[in-house]
Formats: structure tokens, sequence, C-alpha cells
DNA sequence: ATAATGACGTCGG
DNA sequence: TCCGACGCCATTA
């Protein structure tokens, strides 16, 4: 287009930022039944660390598979405990004997289909 | 430019 | 096992 918008474009819903971009698609990524750490994601982007990738699925993670995306002690995002955990049973997520967090030793996605 | 905030992570008590 | 304090990093006030 001939009149590029001006440099401030801080929340446009049609076009995400390359960042939240790239950590939507890694999460699209991980196959039901497996989970991943916030700063694994942040890792296996190379970028960022594990608090820019909670900003970003807590603005655009609607789009996505949110619940497989928890913290790296296998607590699932909070407000979100109960809707997480039923996706976790639906899923056949291994989760703890006391079945209110994610066994991350067995769940934890090494980033390969 | 400085301070506060947040879907985090790790350590110590 | 649960809770609090501190460190990180980018965004926002």
């Amino acid at each position: 287009m001939a009149s590029e918008q001006p440099p401030d474009t801080p929340d446009d819903p049609g076009t995400l930022d390359d960042y939240a971009d790239a950590v939507l698609g890694v999460v699209e990524r991980i196959p039901p039944g497996r989970v991943l750490a916030y700063g694994d994601v942040a890792e296996l982007l190379g970028a960022g660390g594990p608090r820019q990738v909670g900003r970003v699925l807590a603005r655009y993670g609607g789009a996505v598979p949110w619940w497989r995306v928890l913290r790296a002690d296998g607590s699932p995002p909070p407000g979100h405990e109960v809707r997480a955990l039923e996706e976790y049973r639906a899923e056949g997520t291994p989760l703890r004997p006391d079945g209110r967090r994610v066994d991350m030793r067995r769940a934890r996605w090494d980033g390969r289909s």
C-alpha cells in the first residue's frame, strides 16, 4: 500500500507482531496430550522470556490451544485452572497423583511431533 | 528517563 | 507441600 501506517500500531488484531506470531505458531504445533512451559516456548524461539510468552497468550491466546502452555511446575494458568484441567483429562495429558497439576516430566513436548 | 506490572522461574524457609 | 522474596525481560504508566 502506498500509505504506510505510522509506526504506532500498538495493537492491530489483524496483524500480529512477529514475536507474537512466532509464539502462537509454536503453541499450535504442540500435539494433544503434550505441554510446554512458558520458559520452554521462549527457549525454543530463542528470544524473549517466559513473561513475554505469557503476555502474548494472555492477549492472543484465544485462537490457540493455550492450555498446552503452562508453568514450569505444571500449574495451569491462573484463573483458568478448571478449564485447563478439563482439557488435560480429555486429551489424556499425564497428570500428577493430586490431579491438579500436569506431570511435566512425562508431558513435556520434546519439540517433535 | 524511572517506576510499576505481568497467563514466569528458581531458591530458601 | 505451601508461601514469600528476588531475578528476568519487554511493555506501559
